[in-house]
DNA sequence: ATTGATAATGAAAATCGTTTTCAATAATAC
DNA sequence: GTATTATTGAAAACGATTTTCATTATCAAT
C-alpha cells in the first residue's frame, strides 16, 4: 500500500467528515478510487472501477460524490478539446496540469511564471487579470516508446 | 460598416466555399454575427441573434454551421469553469483567450514565451510536450468601472 | 435562363450525459 | 439501542446535441 495515496485518502476522508458528510462504503470506495488514479477519469469510468469492489454503488452516487469533492476543491474537472468531463485530483498550491494525448496519463508541475505576461497584458487590454488556466499536452514517455 | 470584419466574414465564406460547401442565407447569417461578436457566443445565443435578421433559420444550422467553422479552424470552443459551450473566433498564428469573468466579453493577446517552461516540465516529467492551452481571466475596463 | 445533381435545410424524433424525485436505508449523535 | 436525518439506488425527467428524413435551394453544366 502506497503510504502518500493512503494519506491523501485519509484526508479527503476527513475534509468530507468535517463538511458534515458521512463516511459511507460508496463514498470511501469513490474516494479510493480517484486517489489512486494517475488518469483523468469520466463518470462512467469511475463508476466502471467502483462497481469492481463495491458492487450496488450507482452512478448517481458517482455525480454526487464528484460534485461534492469539487466543492471541496478536492478534485478538479479536466477540459480537453475531446470533452470535459473528466476528474482528476486537484493541485496543491499552485500546479497546472500535464496530459498525456494518447493514454490519458496526467502529471501536475508548478514553477510558470507569467506575471510578467499578466502586466503585459493589462497594459493593453486594460483588464484586470485574475485568474488562469494553463494546460500542457503531450506524449508520456511510455507513450513515447510505443510510438518510436 | 466595418472593413475589418467585412473581409473576416467575406474570408470565412470564401474558406466555406473552397471546401465545397454552399453559400445559403442561413450559413451568412452565422458568419456576420460571429465575425462581429466581441463575446464567445453559445449555439442558442447565436440562434437568437441570427434570428433577428433570418428568422427560420433552424437551430440545427447553428450547430452544423459551427462544426463546419471549428472544422475550418475560424471558430473555436471557448472551455470555462461555468460550461464549455460557448464560441468565439479563432486566432490568427499564436494567440490566447482574455475572457472578462463578467460581460463575457473576449479579446486575443499574444506575446507568451512558455519555451523555457516547456523544456523545463518536458526534463522533468519525460514527456514530449506538443500543445499548450492558456488562458487568462479577469475583468474588462467596462465591467471595472461598472464593480468601481 | 433552364436544368439536374446533390448539398443544405428545418421539424421531429432519438440520443447522450446529467439531474431530480422519492421511498427505503444506513450513519451518526444521543 | 434509538431517533434523527443524510445518503442511497431506481426510475423518471431534463437539457443540450445529434440523427433522420422528406423538402428546398444552390450551383455547375448546359
Ligand atoms: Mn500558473
Ligand atoms: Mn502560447
Ligand atoms: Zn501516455
Ligand atoms: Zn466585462
Amino acid at each position: 500500500m502506497d503510504l502518500f495515496e493512503q494519506g491523501m485518502e485519509n484526508e479527503w476522508l476527513r475534509q468530507l467528515g468535517e463538511r458534515g458528510s458521512r463516511l459511507t462504503g460508496p463514498r470511501r470506495a469513490i474516494v479510493r478510487i480517484l486517489v489512486r488514479s494517475r488518469r483523468a477519469l469520466e463518470p462512467l469510468e469511475l463508476f466502471d472501477a467502483v462497481r469492481v469492489e463495491a458492487p450496488g454503488v450507482g452512478l448517481v452516487t458517482v455525480y454526487r460524490t464528484l460534485d461534492a469533492l469539487e466543492a471541496l476543491g478536492l478534485v478538479q474537472r479536466i477540459h480537453e478539446s475531446g470533452g470535459c468531463r473528466r476528474y482528476l485530483r486537484a493541485p496543491h498550491g499552485h500546479q497546472h496540469v500535464l496530459l498525456c494525448t494518447r493514454c490519458g496519463q496526467a502529471e501536475l508541475f508548478d514553477g510558470d511564471d507569467l506575471e510578467p505576461l499578466f502586466a503585459q497584458v493589462a497594459a493593453r487590454w486594460g483588464y484586470q487579470i485574475e485568474e488562469h488556466w494553463l494546460q500542457l499536452f503531450g506524449l508520456c514517455p511510455n507513450c513515447r516508446k510505443m510510438k518510436a
